[in-house]
DNA sequence: AGTGCGATTGACT
DNA sequence: GTCAATCGCACTA
């Protein structure tokens, strides 16, 4: 395997489908005292201004501010009493877009994924975005932590590149629930939900 | 201060 | 396929 190099945030899009579409295949890395962690990317989704479904719909608040910081951090927060989701922040300074990130398809440090999870199939391990922040061990402890250092979680690449990317709707929303903001690995086994929807590039 | 509701998951019929 | 768990947050008053 080739070496995972973390990501300058100038080479990041700054608009949050861009964005989106550029995560896939990219490695999220966590960092512990007793070693690490890693899974590639095979899903995301991509949240608006002027989106009813964002959390930023509404405006700044305490919760979603680092969705309106600097593109690059770790937007974290709790859904349903149970389950904590993973963003990318994006978008300029002052504007509230990120990136969900939905499922990664697990690379290293399984033993301590497994510790986290419990023993799965490696194939549901990181396949939901609650899943996969349960797997590397995130809460919101993590929000607002720089993606782009290399510090308990960042954001790197080993020069893969996704051959086709797939797009559907959003999953779980109810409001602008019809847009193509959701993307993924065409194909992947690690894709949460029904895969097979608007194949596209 | 009270209320309603999720960017989900896992267990169960 | 259905459904409860669970709690922080945003909204109303």
């Amino acid at each position: 395997m080739n070496a995972v190099l973390p990501i300058a945030r100038e080479d990041l899009p700054v608009d949050a489908v861009a964005l989106a579409r550029f995560l896939l295949g990219k490695i999220v890395v966590r960092v512990w005292d007793e070693g690490s962690a890693s899974g590639r990317i095979a899903e995301t989704e991509a949240y608006l201004t002027g989106d009813e479904a964002s959390h930023t719909f509404r405006g700044m608040t305490p919760r979603n501010r680092t969705m309106f910081g600097e593109r690059g951090h770790a937007y974290v927060y709790l859904a349903y009493g149970t389950s904590f989701m993973l963003n990318v922040s994006s978008g300029a300074e002052g504007t509230g877009e990120g990136v969900l990130i939905r499922a990664l398809e697990p690379i290293t440090g399984l033993d301590l994924v497994k510790r986290n999870r419990g023993e799965a199939p490696i194939r549901d391990l990181m396949r939901g975005p609650g899943r996969l922040a349960k797997a590397l061990g995130i809460d919101r402890r993590l929000d607002g932590v720089d993606l782009c250092e290399e510090g308990p979680l960042w954001l790197g690449s080993d020069g893969y590149t996704v051959p086709k990317i797939g797009v559907s709707v959003r999953i779980g929303i109810s409001r602008d629930a019809l847009r193509p903001l959701r993307f993924f690995i065409a194909g992947s086994r690690f894709v949460s939900g029904t895969v097979a929807l608007n194949a596209a590039h």
